[in-house]
RNA sequence: GCGCCCGUAGCUCAACCGGAUAGAGCACCGGAUUUCUAAUCCGGAUGUUGCAGGUUCGAGUCCUGCCGGGCGCGCCA
C-alpha cells in the first residue's frame, strides 16, 4: 500500500487526465433484437461509402428505438435523419440507399421507410418467442448484463449527519440511491456503496452537550435547554441508555455559573458554546468525549438499523473523524500547499477555487484553527480515488447543489479530473395526510421519522413512491393513497400481477394441469392475441429499460415500464382463460405468464419492492 | 442581487444524446364476474408543454429574455 504522500511525489496525480466515461448506452448481446437491428444499419452504412463517413462519428445503436406506435413497426432507426445535414441530401433518399444495402435476417420480416425519412423494422414472432425462451432460460439474471471490470463506481448517498433519526427525506435519498445501485449491478458495474458519517466538528459537540444536558436533567440538575440544541426526544433516551460510568456528577451551580442568556437568536450559538465548554470543563475532555462517541454511535446505530429494515445496506460507514485521525485531511492540503493552491489570508487559509471554476474562493482552515467541513470533504474524495474507484457518483438533498462546484474543484486540484464526480440532487419530499402538508423541523423535534413512515405505510410502497417520480421534482408523498389497498395505488397494481400469476399456477397445480415448459415453449405460436403480441413485445423491452433507467439513473423509468407492462398482463389475463382444456395453449399461456412473473420480479427487485407470492 | 433546479391535461406525473399524432394514473361517466385472485378488465376527453423570441428538415427537450415556484449564496456543518 503506498501512502499518499508516496503517490504524490511519484507523479501519480499528474497522470488522471483522462476522464473516465461510463460507456453510454452501448447495444450489448443482452438486447438481441435490437442487436440484430443495429447490426443490419451498422453493416449497411458500412457498405455505403458516401454515407460511411458521415455516419462515423454516429453511434448507431442509439439511433435504434423501439416504436411508440405498432404502426411503426417494433424498431424504428433515423439515422437516416441524422446523416442528413452532414451529407446534405434528402433524408428520404438516404433510407433509401440504406434500406437497399440492408441484408436480411430471418428474425425481420418488413423494412419500410416512414414519414420524413425513419427506417421501421418489423420482427417475426419467432423473435418474440425465443427472446421469451430467453426469459425463462435466464430466470433472474433475466435484464442483467455480465460484469464490467471498470469503472469502478463508489456510490454515496444519505450521509445524513448523525445527530438524530432519519427523516422522510433522507428516506428518499435511500430510496433512491439504492434503486440505482441496483440499477448500475443489474448493467454490471462494481458498485461500491457507501455511508459518510459527518461525526466530526461542533454539530457533534452540540449533540453531546444536548445529551449531557438531559443527563444532567435525569439526575435533578435543571439547566435551561440551548436552543440551538438538539431537543427531540430521541436526546433523552441515549442520555439514559449510555454509559456515565466514570463520570461525575457535576454540582449545579457550577453548570450555571457564567452561562450566557439565550434571550435572542444571535445569542443561541454563544449559549451552545459555552455548555459545551462547561461539558468539556466539568467533565474533563475524556468525558465530554465519552458522552459525544456513545452518543454519535447510538444514532449512527440506529440510521443502520432503521436502513437494514428498510432494505438499504452499505458496503461502508466512512468515518469523517478517521479522515482526521488518519492524516489524510493533513495530507491533502499538504498536496494542495506543495502545488501552491492554497495561499492565507485574514489569517484563515484559502482554497483558490475560482481558478477550478467555483464562484469564490473558499477557506480550509479557518483563523481559529480548525479546519472546515471543506477541507474534509477535498480529503474524502480524493480518497475515494486514492481507494481505485474511478467514478464517484454522490447523491445529495437538493440543498447541498452549492457544494457541487467546489468538491469538484477540490477534486482537479488534487489531480483528478471534475467530471469524474457526478453529483445527482434530489429534491425535497413533502408528506400529505387528510389532504393537508405536514410539517417537518428536525430542531424542533416534530418530524416525520422514515421510520414512523414505513411503520404507516409499508416498506413496499415506501421504496416505490420514493423512486415514482424523477429525482429533479418534488415529490408529493400522499399517505392516504400510499396506504389504500385500492386501485389507486401502483404498487399494488403491480404486485397485484405478480400474485395473480403465482395463484394460476398453484391453481394449475391443484387442477392436476401441471405445467408442460417444453410444451409451452414450442407451441408459442399458439399466442396470437393482441393482448399476448403486446405483452410478448412489451417483456422483450425489459433489458432495455432497464439499461435506460441505469444510465439515465433514473428509477421512475422502470416504474413506468412495469406499469405499462402489468397493465397488458392483467388485460390478457382479464381476455383469455388460461387453464383450459387445449394443452397446447394453455402450457403457452403459462409459459407466457411465467415470463412476465421473471420480469415483474426482476424489476421490482431492482427497485427493493418485494414481489409477493399471495396478497 | 447572483447562481442552480423546476414549470406538461382538473390533480399527481411520464416522455430514451432533438424525431412520427405529447402519453399514463387519479378524479368523473357508463359497462364486464355461474370463469384461473374484481387490489382486475372494457369504453368514454382533456393540452397555446408558463410567456415571447431564436436555432433546426423537425423543439416539451437546445439558446436568449421575461413571469412564477423551490433551493443555495458563512472563517456553519
Amino acid at each position: 500500500m503506498t501512502s499518499i504522500r508516496a503517490n504524490f511525489f511519484s507523479g501519480v496525480y499528474t497522470d488522471t487526465n483522462n476522464p473516465v466515461e461510463l460507456p453510454p448506452r452501448q447495444t450489448t448481446p443482452e438486447h438481441p433484437m435490437k442487436h440484430i437491428v443495429a447490426k443490419l444499419v451498422n453493416d449497411a452504412l458500412a457498405g455505403l461509402p458516401e454515407l460511411a463517413e458521415a455516419a462515423a462519428d454516429l453511434a448507431v445503436e442509439t439511433t435504434v428505438e423501439r416504436t411508440r406506435d405498432a404502426r411503426h413497426g417494433d424498431f424504428a432507426s433515423n439515422v437516416a435523419l441524422q446523416l442528413a445535414k452532414p451529407t446534405r441530401k434528402n433524408p428520404r433518399d438516404i433510407a433509401t440507399r440504406i434500406v437497399d444495402a440492408l441484408g436480411t435476417d430471418e428474425q425481420i420480416t418488413k423494412i419500410e421507410i416512414a414519414g420524413p425519412g425513419f427506417i421501421n423494422f418489423h420482427m417475426s414472432a419467432a423473435a418474440f418467442h425465443a427472446e421469451l425462451g430467453s426469459i425463462l432460460d435466464a430466470g433472474n439474471a433475466y435484464g442483467r448484463q455480465a460484469k464490467k471490470e471498470s469503472p469502478k463506481i463508489l456510490l454515496e448517498f444519505i450521509s445524513a449527519n448523525p445527530t438524530g433519526p432519519l427523516h422522510v427525506g433522507h428516506g428518499r435519498l435511500a430510496a433512491f440511491g439504492a434503486a440505482v445501485g441496483n440499477l448500475l449491478e443489474a448493467t454490471g458495474y462494481q458498485v461500491h456503496r457507501e455511508y459518510y458519517v459527518n461525526d466530526a466538528g461542533r454539530q457533534m459537540d452540540i449533540l453531546g452537550a444536548s445529551v449531557w444536558l438531559r443527563w444532567l436533567e435525569a439526575n435533578g440538575i435543571s439547566v435551561p435547554f440551548p436552543k440551538a440544541g438538539y431537543r427531540g426526544e430521541y436526546i433523552r433516551d441515549i442520555a439514559g441508555e449510555i454509559d456515565t460510568g466514570g463520570l461525575v456528577l457535576p454540582n449545579a451551580d457550577d453548570v450555571l455559573q457564567g452561562l450566557p442568556d439565550q434571550e435572542s437568536e444571535d445569542d443561541w450559538d454563544a449559549y451552545v458554546d459555552a455548555l459545551i465548554a462547561k461539558a468539556s470543563d466539568l467533565q474533563g475532555e475524556d468525558g465530554f468525549d465519552q458522552i459525544r462517541q456513545q452518543s454519535l454511535e447510538s444514532i449512527r446505530a440506529e440510521i443502520e438499523d432503521d436502513l437494514a429494515d428498510f432494505g438499504v445496506t452499505f458496503d461502508q460507514w466512512y468515518s469523517e473523524q478517521s479522515l482526521a485521525k488518519s492524516g489524510r485531511i493533513d495530507d491533502a492540503l499538504t498536496v494542495l500547499e506543495e502545488r501552491g493552491l492554497l495561499y492565507k489570508k485574514d489569517g484563515a487559509t484559502w482554497f483558490p477555487a475560482t481558478d477550478f471554476g467555483d464562484e469564490k474562493d473558499r477557506v480550509v482552515i479557518r483563523a481559529n484553527g480548525a479546519k472546515t467541513y471543506f477541507a474534509s470533504d477535498i480529503a474524502y474524495h480524493f480518497d475515494k480515488r486514492e481507494r481505485g474507484f474511478d467514478y464517484l457518483i454522490d447523491i445529495l438533498g437538493a440543498d447541498h447543489h452549492g457544494y457541487v462546484a467546489r468538491v469538484r474543484a477540490g477534486l482537479e486540484a488534487m489531480g483528478y479530473p471534475g467530471d469524474d464526480l457526478e453529483v445527482e440532487l434530489v429534491q425535497f419530499v413533502s408528506l400529505y395526510r387528510g389532504g393537508k402538508k405536514v410539517a417537518m423541523s428536525t430542531r424542533s423535534g416534530q418530524f416525520d421519522t422514515l421510520r414512523k413512515l414505513r411503520a404507516e405505510v409499508g416498506n413496499d410502497a415506501a421504496r416505490f413512491y420514493y423512486v415514482m417520480r424523477s429525482n429533479d421534482q418534488h415529490l408529493e408523498f400522499d399517505l392516504d393513497i400510499a396506504t389504500s389497498q385500492s386501485n389507486d395505488n401502483p404498487v399494488f397494481y403491480i404486485q397485484y400481477a405478480h400474485a395473480r400469476i403465482a395463484s394460476v399456477f398453484r391453481k394449475a397445480d391443484e387442477l392436476d394441469l401441471y405445467w408442460d415448459q417444453d410444451n409451452g415453449r414450442t407451441n408459442l405460436d399458439k399466442l396470437v392475441a393482441p393482448q399476448e403480441k403486446a405483452l410478448l413485445s412489451a417483456m422483450s423491452r425489459y433489458p432495455e429499460i432497464v439499461e435506460l433507467a441505469a444510465k439515465n439513473r433514473a428509477p421512475q423509468t422502470l416504474v413506468h415500464y412495469l406499469r405499462d407492462l402489468v397493465s397488458d398482463f392483467h388485460s390478457s389475463y382479464n381476455a383469455h382463460k388460461v387453464l383450459g382444456d387445449d394443452a397446447n395453449l394453455r402450457d403457452a399461456r403459462l409459459a407466457l405468464y411465467a415470463a412476465v412473473r421473471i420480469v415483474v420480479a426482476n424489476g421490482l427487485a431492482i427497485l427493493g419492492v418485494s414481489a409477493p407470492e399471495e396478497m
